[in-house]
DNA sequence: TGTACATCAGTGAACGCGCGTTCACTGATGTAC
DNA sequence: TGTACATCAGTGAACGCGCGTTCACTGATGTAC
């Protein structure tokens, strides 16, 4: 990747420098590899241009690494969610653009994705801090869904029950659009309009 | 597990026995470590009381073997789904006992269901013929859609598209159920019960 | 202005580990004569 | 009925690999006097 020669050392305050070196290596491997396994501790010291040892200088251990990166994803993926409520005032039409903008910041950045909601048992430690940033995001959709309740844009289901509706049946299309890119997917967009609308329609039916 | 040293070797005829007992203990591996990574041909050959070359006598290299497992798995699973069309004459409950079903078996067979759906990459060269076991599967949700569409239970909508948005969203549910635990789920009952409600409530809108 | 010294950002080499796989073999089982 | 032999189910030991991590170190940078 990064020509491993390149990088002199840091000055005498600038120690930091290589940690952010390290992450957005880190973060490149993870979207050009497309695979957790091969962001080893060696592969990043090598995209960097720096040997193992450094990299604990920075990092308390691996999972210390990805879990930094994965949290920085995790604000992200919750930034691009939450902006979508300033691109409508509809509530129903801002629970549609939010399920737009998960699937695709799903397909766009596909193994963070991965790290954050397809990773087997739980990064250990920081297992709870990632849990908290992901309740927040969730949250946020609890909200949103509450907003279109209050607004009688939907019935008044149980806001929480049909937050996670909506947030599984979105996974459902991320994770399988990740995980089988070779089963014969109709259209992206069209599957999102189509899953969104039926949900959404399932939600109102019976209401005004 | 089974304890390392009963095992005696087989008569003359009869080698394939291993191969039986193997892939048994490659299975029930997957469920009690309930992660891929563990099952290592050295942990199934602990299991089984055999040495790790033996395991070459029956299978190829790993990926045959974990191959074999998953093979097995997605025809119970076809076969579960299936067997929900003869518990009902009414089309729409039978989309309904699918995703029960589904659900259940993803939640019952977790590890099982994480490489047949979850997996990163292909399993290589036996990928083809993964996808085609899981074609058709998907055709038997499809053809249960279309006659959902036929009786007039569901609006005439494209069955494939609908079929895939179902599937989605059962799949959404599972992968979520067994990827987070710790989330703090609603009952599973509950959840299914909305979320195929919902669905099927979005594909009926507009119609009898 | 010059020099001794502490600090800091890294390095080089090695550790032990478990992995998938291969190779030459052993010894019980059944068969041919 | 007895024995030589081919076959088959497995073994024991080793291979090379890449991994995360640790340890003692180096040498440039800045600071105190």
């Amino acid at each position: 990747v990064t020509p491993a020669e390149a990088r002199a050392r840091a000055r005498r305050g600038d120690g930091d420098l290589l940690r952010a070196e390290i992450l957005s290596a880190t973060r490149h491997l993870l979207a050009e590899t497309g695979d957790e396994d091969q962001v080893s501790i060696r592969a990043v010291c090598n995209s960097v241009g720096v040997t193992p040892p450094s990299i604990y200088l920075h990092f308390a251990d691996k999972d210390a690494l990805i879990y930094a990166v994965c949290s920085d994803a995790f604000a992200a993926f919750d930034e691009v969610l939450e902006a979508c409520d300033e691109r409508t005032d509809d509530p129903l039409e801002a629970l549609q653009l939010r399920g737009h903008a998960y699937v695709q910041f799903g397909v766009e950045h596909p193994e963070e994705y991965r790290i954050l909601f397809m990773n087997k048992q739980a990064r250990s430690k920081e297992h709870t801090t990632e849990l908290v940033a992901g309740m927040i995001a969730f949250n946020h959709l609890v909200e949103a869904v509450r907003r279109a309740a209050d607004a009688g844009a939907i019935r008044p289901v149980d806001p929480v029950l049909a937050a996670t509706g909506i947030w599984t049946a979105m996974h459902g299309m991320t994770s399988l659009l990740i995980s089988m890119p070779a089963f014969p997917w109709p259209d992206v967009e069209t599957l999102v309009d189509h899953v969104c609308a039926t949900q959404l329609r399932g939600l109102t039916e019976g209401h005004s």
